[in-house]
DNA sequence: AGCACGCCGACT
DNA sequence: GTCGGCGTGCTC
């Protein structure tokens, strides 16, 4: 019924196929359709198809294999057609795929929803519009298309579902080829490119007047006409520094209106081109860029070679401006020297940082960026170079993982211990270091991971001989490390010398820099709100018994609870440490921060800078580039003053709360402080000076605090490893997180129950919760979360085949049906 | 995911 | 008496 039938009569060909396809939907499985035999020879594996899936919808699905037995179930629908000539996804991928769906516990169609770029995927909803140029009258046409055009007349966009209803007709596909085939229409996502080209309009003097005399001659001719002469001399001096001459740097080097342009381009003494806006060289960032290494580097670079031959992964440990990336630019040239791909992931935000120009500069077009504000048809574009090995080095955020490399040997993980590597929303709940690392073994590449602060993962691997281990102590150019001081908050709020969260240390060191004409550097991170307790007095928080976290604060129910074994008990009303009763709040913002800090510093110019600041008008860059260019002199900011930064004239970085970053509930609060403040560190000081940073705390002798002014990671990271093993977390121990939603409160608490006991029942105390998450409701719909802690000597693959059979279990149940289940593996 | 079918309450 | 709310099942 739902199917067309082949209209043509059958080929030579009478073999039957039947293809196995992804749908780039949550569905669990593939489904199987049936080749018409006249597409017999356009089928393959990895291409894509067209198919009707359900009554309406239509999708491009993903061959994934191709085999002669008929289903026995169902009749299989036929496929519409076949998208490509050639495998869009090779086998390699598809076995990345694999692994991803089975480590992550997500559909496979959820995978490729991530992986395809949008530009190669269609759907029902795709957009047709008529071609500029089309010429319908022009050209044959038969009726169904001729009412496609007719429909285009009247709206400028119709739907592929729409042309199904106007052609009463299911198939509408090969009439839609047709027409784009015929030029008459265009599919959205090509359409974007023609409206936005990422091209720039540059001028050039007709081939013509190349030659002197002839120019002469143009002279005269234009010497009744000063502003046409004008335009002339200033295209003529601009040509002496640049190559390119863009159009909008004529008129505003020359002050004359396009006007005068427009003459000169009619009397052919110009014309317009467009160039592709890399290309195009701008003042001053002439001269190649280079990468040369110091003599620390070269044994580094040495080091790093001699220990791949033995190990798949390397760990780089190195501080702050130790000059990691001059090591990751030789690494990538030897790789391109011998023709291969190198995949460079950095963390979404690093990707605008100047380093991705440098490198760009260095290594030219085999260079290409892959970043989310691209147009869809350009990471197509990227798509097609990559798999062609035209593009040998890609730089991007941890979607790059997904590009269809054609022979990688490298892959560098820059900053490897960022947390925005995991992918939270949607499925798959991917963490790109660890992808990358698979998907180089199937490669057979290497991956060097680099850090300042390594991730704990890492680290412990390093130690104990599964990755190589390199460490840089130095940095770049003997420049010194940061001296670091911690203001002690106990102290000074005894002596109540603290005005407004700023400790008399703080204020002194600001008073300083700015007499100094310097700059300073605050950071406060706003994940303050998390409702924790903390003495006023002397900083301790109520922690975990079982998990050591911070407990959270639950209002309504007046309780202290853990958020990840459920474990809960009266908020204390005198401090345990201290027995001071002023207990409070944890919970100060950047706004807060930069408010009292104007009251008390009136004449200092003060900017911030966090996610709220830089969803403004102006954006981020705006903040950023008034305070390098020392329009302001303060800037307060979150996380986001630590990420790919350098300011050159900051000598001073305070530190408003490092208790808390410590309270933060979450078993890795410790190792995120640590990084947090060494990064934000790293941002004073500079060439000629060393910097200086100011840690307020109430715990001057915390472990963290000590190590962080000490530089020590290793330190900070034998001490604390240890808790890590005694209260079962990573990396000895591999999480799981069920998160169980429902829009009745009563039923996610029922269903998150039944599964914590089903899990029990296999699996013990592994199974942790449910618990209420700090944000009980999102979306209306109500959360409660189960962890599942696993250990080295329980099988991964059954305990994930106990928890989706419990699932399964439980989603079959009559009044479980809408109940959701969202399995994070490794969450973070 | 999204669509259809089917069963109950509010309004013409 | 119909419109439309969303719970449930299914999609090759």
């Amino acid at each position: 019924l739902n199917f067309p039938e082949p209209s043509f009569p059958l080929f030579s060909q009478t073999e039957t196929f039947f293809v196995e396809v992804i749908l780039p939907l949550a569905l669990p499985k593939c489904y199987t359709y049936r080749v018409p035999q006249e597409l017999n020879d356009r089928v393959g594996i990895g291409r894509r198809v067209v198919v009707q899936f359900g009554k309406k919808r239509i999708y491009s699905a993903l061959i994934k294999s191709i085999g002669q037995d008929p289903p026995r179930q169902y009749e299989a629908k036929y496929i519409l057609s076949v998208l490509d000539e050639h495998p869009v996804v090779t086998p390699l991928q598809f076995r990345f795929w694999d692994w991803l769906s089975e480590y992550y516990m997500c559909t496979p169609g959820e995978v490729m929803s991530a992986a395809l770029p949008a530009g190669l995927k269609l759907e029902s909803e795709s957009l047709i519009i008529r071609h500029p140029s089309a010429t319908p009258d022009g050209i044959e046409l038969d009726d169904r298309e001729y009412l496609i055009m007719e429909a285009l007349e009247v709206n400028r966009e119709i739907t592929v579902k729409e042309v199904m209803e106007i052609l009463d007709l299911k198939n509408v596909f090969p009439y839609i080829k047709s027409l784009y085939e015929k030029g008459q229409i265009l599919m959205k996502e090509e359409l974007r490119e023609g409206y936005r080209p990422k091209k720039t309009a540059c001028v050039r003097l007709m081939p013509e007047y190349s030659e002197e005399e002839q120019l002469k001659a143009l002279f005269e001719t234009l010497e009744k006409h000063p502003k046409q002469l004008a335009l002339l001399m200033a295209w003529l001096s601009l040509s002496y520094q640049q190559q390119t001459i863009t159009k909008s740097e004529l008129l505003k080097s020359s002050n004359i209106g396009e006007g005068v342009l427009k003459t000169l381009l009619n009397k052919n003494v110009f014309e317009i081109y467009h160039a592709i806006e890399d290309r195009i060289k701008k003042k001053g960032e002439e001269g190649k860029e280079s990468f040369t290494l110091n003599e620390m580097q070269q044994n580094v670079l040495e080091d790093v070679k001699q220990q791949f031959l033995k190990k798949e992964v390397v760990l780089l440990h190195g501080v702050t401006s130790s000059g990691k990336t001059h090591i990751y630019a030789r690494l990538m040239e030897e790789a391109i020297q011998q023709g291969r791909q190198v995949l460079y992931l950095l963390p979404e935000i690093a990707l605008t940082s100047q380093v991705i120009s440098r490198l760009r500069k260095y290594f030219g077009d085999v260079v290409a960026v892959s970043h989310s504000r691209f147009s869809d048809s350009e990471r197509v574009e990227i798509w097609n170079r990559v798999k062609e090995g035209k593009t040998r080095i890609v730089l991007g955020a941890r979607s790059a993982v997904f590009l269809p490399f054609a022979d990688l040997s490298l892959v560098i993980v820059d900053e490897e211990h960022e947390t925005s590597y995991k992918q939270f929303e949607p499925a798959p709940r991917y963490h790109a270091r660890d992808a990358a690392i698979y998907l180089a073994s199937l490669n057979g590449a290497k991956v060097l991971l680099g850090s300042a602060t390594p991730s704990f993962e890492s680290y412990l691997n390093a130690i104990k001989g599964k990755y190589g281990l390199i460490s840089m102590t130095e940095r770049f150019g003997g420049t010194a490390l940061p001296e670091i001081i911690t203001a002690d908050l106990s102290e000074e709020t005894r002596k109540k010398m603290i005005k407004g969260n700023f400790s008399s240390v703080l204020l002194q060191g600001i008073d300083s820099a700015m007499e100094a004409r310097e700059q300073v550097i605050l950071f406060q991170n706003r994940r303050g709100y998390v409702p924790v307790l903390e003495c006023g007095l002397c900083g301790w928080s109520p922690r975990c018994k079982n998990c050591d976290i911070s407990m959270t604060y639950h209002k309504y129910q007046e309780q202290l609870r853990c958020h990840y074994c459920g474990y809960s008990g009266k908020p204390p009303v005198l401090c345990e440490a201290c027995g001071s009763t002023h207990i409070r709040f944890l919970g100060l913002g950047t706004e807060k921060v930069e408010d009292d800090l104007a009251l008390l510093l009136p004449t200092v110019r003060i900017s911030r800078l966090d996610l709220d600041a830089a969803k403004g008008k102006t954006g981020p860059s705006r903040i950023i580039r008034d305070f390098e260019e020392r329009k302001t002199d303060i800037l307060i900011g979150t996380q986001m003053v630590t990420k790919g930064l350098d300011f050159e004239n900051v000598s001073l970085v305070g530190i408003i709360s490092a208790d808390q970053l410590l309270n933060f509930p979450d078993f890795r609060a410790f190792e995120r402080a640590f990084q947090l403040m060494s990064q934000v560190a790293g941002r004073a000081g500079r060439r000629d000076k060393q910097g200086k940073v100011i840690i307020q705390t109430f715990r001057p002798g915390h472990q963290v605090i000590k190590s962080v002014i000490e530089h020590d990671f290793p330190a900070f990271f034998n001490q604390e490893i240890r808790d890590r093993e005694t209260f079962k977390y990573p990396p000895f121990f591999r999480l799981i997180k069920i998160a169980v939603k429902n829009k009745d409160q009563v039923l996610a608490q029922q269903a998150a129950e039944q599964l914590a006991t089903l899990l029990r029942n296999s699996m013990g105390s592994r199974v942790l919760g449910p618990e209420i998450p700090y944000v009980p409701r999102i979306r209306n719909l109500y959360i409660r979360n189960i962890m599942v802690k696993i250990g080295r000597g329980d099988s991964l693959p059954k305990v994930k085949a106990v928890i989706r059979t419990s699932i399964e279990t439980l989603s079959a149940l009559k009044d479980k049906k809408t109940v959701s289940f969202i399995i994070d593996v490794d969450p973070y």
